[in-house]
DNA sequence: CTGAAAGCGCTTACAG
DNA sequence: CTGAAAGCGCTTACAG
């Protein structure tokens, strides 16, 4: 299939002029007669010619490209970040490749960082929750092959450039929401217990109900597990208490979609029975969710993936070590349909 | 921030050996006395040295690597295929990396092609379903520079490997589904007019119609924009008739849902009132629907991702030249909620 | 304006 | 088993 590739010799060859000459039109770097210009134009379009981007990276000793990694590409919770991608993508000179380590391999996610960190690219945006990726940091750190963001997962004491979420004040700022709806038995439902977020977001839980002398009831802290449709089991167990929460916080919104789901199993209604908020305010819930609208705290996860590329292409450009960039991103609660003001019954 | 690369020079200088040594401890490729070995790693540990990507690209001829190429990453059209081909690539040695080209955009399109085709992977897989695709196409075709897999658009007449979707018997099949379920009084939203599939889809319609000797009656077909957001209208324009159709099948699922939409916002129900029938049977629905589940065509594009990355690979290692791989894949109809036996009212 | 040459970081026959 | 050398396909000072 593949037939032997045309190179530089070749078109230098056809026109009857140096490598040199042809690299210079190819590149408009130095100025060629009118002549060549065209003698060495026409060899290309007859060969069919096209620079090696390999041979150009090597020795120009940048690639022009950008990668990104994430976990699962396919999940519907990267919508707006991808979109977001795209979007800067598409404004900025670099090209732009996405790479998808399935599951919450750490393995997997650390062999793209390194394929596209030995050559391949100029700087990798490298999104990531899991305890698991702080390995991952630190070979990109240690390694100091490329520029590099990190999105999400902070690791404390890693002088590297950082685009965080307000975990913790945004689950903390939910909480109070709650309790100003009149709220008092409020419950948690966690996370992944392998990802820093669900412990930032229950640190929130938390703080939030000791800042207002809330007690947390026995069972009101409900551990799920690495899937979010533990959500549906989790709630299940607190609507099995003696004496149920009137408010389930969620560590985000897939685990809430499944706690709404087991209310209604149980012929429940929501918010009116008991009130449910998510995390993440996601565009697109997991298995075609069919119930009320989540109330949930939004991250601005587009405008993080636009910033995330433009950032790295900034200080691509600018060329000197600059301080890296720390930045934190607040979030905001978006009130929907499954939350209302507790009433006694 | 990025420091200067270590390169197998620094390696050999460190453990005074040739670079020739250090590259056959790295590749495992030759036998070396356990002496050198060891003193050859000491040298790679210390330094963090990891052999550059272009530079052995660039002598190999090949980058273990395999591009994808879609039209809009984000778009929830692509979950399933997107979990195939994560899920081939997790069984592979090759590293996989994608790439994304916002909105219909060709020029975006053939821009990371190009950029594919000249030295970064060994191959290069394309979705497309629009017209335009071709150009792109035809590119790869002639350019010759790599394997590549087509999936979806079958421009006609090229000799390449192209794994193909039976749009036109999955339409025709679900006209032929609606008649026996009684629809005499059928209509048709057609999609985005740039897609091939659209027409295919098209063409499907007309035929069960055709060999069902049953008449499109004025304005049984709309035409609609390139936004899936025109099927609200549409279906509004069918409901406007004075004699509306009984069942509606749409182009695809995202126009479908747009159209049980309007019925909804006319105080129909669906299937009761009306039939609604869509292509596809995507995973995911795009804003936030939640009307009744969508009786559709599923195409396996699950499938299809795996088995064009597995067909890559495969050519990539056979090495010789072989004819090009043609695969038709068939749908089936997934009977949910929106379609109904036709009862006269 | 053009070309010869060095070199980017590797791999791999070819000697020894 | 190891090293010197050629070469992958480019770019870019350096001469002329």
């Amino acid at each position: 299939m593949t037939q032997k590739r045309v190179s530089i010799k070749d078109v230098a060859k056809r026109a009857d002029v140096s490598i040199a000459t042809v690299s210079r039109v190819v590149n408009k770097t130095d100025n060629v007669t009118p002549q060549i210009y065209e003698r060495v134009m026409d060899a290309i379009k007859e060969l069919g010619y096209s620079p090696n981007t390999a041979a150009r990276s090597l020795v120009k000793q940048r690639t022009n490209a950008i990668g990104i990694v994430v976990n699962n590409l396919h999940d519907p919770f990267f919508h707006d970040l991808i979109k977001g991608f795209e979007m800067a993508a598409q404004q900025t000179s670099y090209s732009v490749v996405f790479c998808s380590a399935l599951g919450g391999d750490v393995k997997s996610k650390e062999a793209y960082v390194k394929y596209l960190s030995n050559g391949v690219v100029d700087a990798v945006i490298l999104y990531g929750s899991y305890f698991s990726d702080e390995s991952v940091v630190r070979y990109l750190q240690e390694s100091r092959k490329i520029e590099y963001v990190m999105i999400e997962n902070d690791v404390p004491g890693l002088a590297c450039n950082k685009l965080l979420i307000n975990n913790y004040g945004g689950a903390k700022n939910a909480v109070k929401y709650l309790i100003n709806k009149g709220h008092t038995r409020i419950a948690h439902i966690c996370g992944n217990p392998n990802k820093k977020v669900t412990i930032e977001r229950f640190n929130g839980y938390i703080a939030a109900m000791q800042e207002s002398h809330l007690e947390v009831m026995d069972g009101f802290i409900q551990y799920s597990s690495t899937d979010y449709k533990s959500g549906f089991e989790r709630m299940n167990a607190l609507l099995d208490l003696k004496e149920p929460p009137t408010a389930v916080f969620c560590s985000d919104d897939a685990i809430a979609s499944y706690a709404v789901r087991a209310a209604f199993d149980r012929g429940l209604r929501v918010p009116e029975d008991i009130s449910v908020m998510g995390f993440d305010n996601q565009t697109i819930l997991p298995d075609r969710y069919r119930g009320p609208e989540i109330t949930s705290v939004e991250q601005p996860l587009y405008t993080i993936g636009m910033d995330s590329i433009r950032l790295v292409s900034e200080r691509l450009k600018s060329g000197q070590a600059e301080e890296p960039v720390i930045r934190t991103y607040e979030t905001k609660i978006v009130e929907k349909e499954t939350v209302c003001e507790y009433r006694k019954r």
